[in-house]
RNA sequence: GGAGACGUCGCAUAGUCCGGCCGAGUGCACCACCCUGCUAAGGUGGAGUCCCCGCAAGGGGACCGAGGGUUCAAAUCCCUCCGUCUCCGCCA
């Protein structure tokens, strides 16, 4: 949620920032005008409420006599009350409606336009060459039996898998690999659950765009979480939180599960994409003033998992019509795949700013007898089960074999190689 | 799954039966000041969150797990939901 303030004051930046996302400016002012009638209906309620409050303390003192007559009147402001009441219920709906229809304001600097707008940051590590023509991770992992799709479609359907034996044992050691750098760096580690309440799914706004992405359990009413960030951020819903000795960083470890609507034929070869996989998350909460400081070092921190495991990439500045509703800036943190010559999104980083918290209110005290204001919030990848795609292609050998790197042998019982037994 | 108890301002509690004098008492913790030679204690005062009006000073509204209802008026009465605890049963 933008903040109301901003919107009253400067309706025209935020008008600027929707033309970055080439998105609706009229949202602007139909949010305005919801807001004015807000706060008309808010003050006529009070005006009444406030005399009836008033007359309701002299109907309690009244004598018998005079309580006929009092009760008289007051029956009638009682009516009005209620009904100014209503029309603020109908008035805060809109209002609330209109308000979360703008996406986030974005940040200075991020590119303009959609999704081929990007803007390359850097590219790191050298790509991969072979003799001849590298085998795809599918091939890769079929062969040396870590990887058995056919069979995860038998039991539950397709872009359903089994990770088998070197290859489960590859996905926990890059999970407990990501943890570890998570843990020196002061992350609070969290297994959250992955089945939330409409309200969390709702606050934490993927239920907007990404509605057609999620799994509903209609019986319980309860959602399936695409990724424990939907989790992280409701962990401090409705809080004050003390941020005076820092940003407080969790990591959580969780399946995600993604109904992948919409994307028939696209990327149906192994694991690319799935419906349910593993994944290491960060999830930072800020004070504001921190925020785009905190986003560099949870990229950084991405940064250095790929570079530990050997990978090349390139970082990406998301453009703006290709931010999610809740982000003000995303860097994606995209790994080389041999097999299709090209870079594939492994990791994601979202400055949520304070869009998010407000939501889900979550706020901190800047510091002591401060009034409260909503805190950032910033979540980034650090380990997801498709890493394992980039990983096998990568680190394939022309006899089939897939060497292990070395910050990861340590997790997998020392293991250096996979090969066919 | 069955039976019952409970959910109040950071924590602990009073208030709920008998609706208005309760946005709400008390203790602890907290903040400021005072007092005491130190430790401990004592005294006085202050403190919640959100929203609306206002340049401000200030004024007003809402909030007693959540949402509805009854009533001129609800922490208090009624309903639904959520959560916690206890007992019984069942069982990975």
């Amino acid at each position: 949620m933008i903040d109301p303030q901003l919107l009253r004051d400067n309706p025209d930046a935020i008008k600027a920032s929707l033309r970055t996302r080439g998105a609706d400016e009229a949202l602007v002012d139909a949010a305005l005008h919801a807001d004015t009638a807000r706060r008309d209906a808010i003050t006529a309620f009070e005006r009444l409420r406030s005399e009836q409050n008033v007359i309701g303390k002299d109907v309690a003192k009244a004598s018998d006599a005079e309580k006929d007559a009092l009760l008289a009147t007051v029956k009638e402001l009682s009516q009005r009350v209620k009904d100014a009441s209503a029309t603020v219920s109908e008035a805060e709906e809109l209002a609330s409606k209109a308000l979360g229809a703008l996406p986030n304001l974005v940040l200075e600097g991020v590119p303009a336009g959609g999704e081929e707008n990007f803007v390359t940051l850097r590219e790191v590590g050298s790509i991969p060459t072979f003799p001849g023509e590298p085998q795809d991770h599918l091939e890769l992992g079929e062969k040396l039996d870590i990887l058995d799709m056919e069979r995860g479609a038998k039991v539950s359907g397709s872009r359903f898998y089994f990770l088998k034996g070197a290859g489960a044992l590859m996905e926990m050691a890059l999970m407990n690999l990501g943890m570890k750098l998570a843990v020196d760096n002061g992350f609070i580690p969290l297994i959250p659950p992955t089945l939330v309440k409409p309200e969390v799914m709702q606050g934490t706004g993927f239920l907007g765009e990404h509605a057609a992405e999620v799994y509903h359990l209609g019986e319980d009413d309860l959602y399936l979480t695409g990724t424990s960030e939907v989790a992280l951020a409701g962990y401090h819903s409705d809080e004050i939180i003390d941020l005076t000795a820092g940003p407080l960083r969790y990591v959580g470890l969780s399946t995600c599960y993604r109904r992948e609507a919409g994307s028939y034929g696209k990327d149906t070869r192994g694991i690319i994409r799935v419906h349910q996989f593993q994944k290491l998350e960060m999830f930072s909460y800020v004070d504001p003033a921190d925020a785009a400081a905190e986003h560099e070092r949870l990229v950084s921190w991405q940064e250095q998992m790929l570079q530990s495991l050997g990978l090349a990439y390139r970082v990406i500045d998301v453009a703006a019509g290709d931010l999610g509703s809740s982000a003000a800036r995303k860097y994606d943190v995209e790994a080389w795949v041999p097999s299709q010559s090209a870079y594939r999104e492994l990791t994601s980083t979202s400055n949520c700013t304070t869009f998010q918290s407000r939501r889900l209110n979550v706020r901190h005290r800047p510091e002591k007898g401060a009034s409260t204001e909503p805190v950032a919030t910033l979540n980034g990848t650090l380990a997801t089960t498709r890493w394992l795609v980039a990983l096998w292609e990568t680190h394939q050998q022309p006899d089939g074999s897939v060497r292990i790197p070395e910050a990861l042998q340590p997790y997998m019982g020392g293991l250096s190689v996979i090969s066919a037994s």
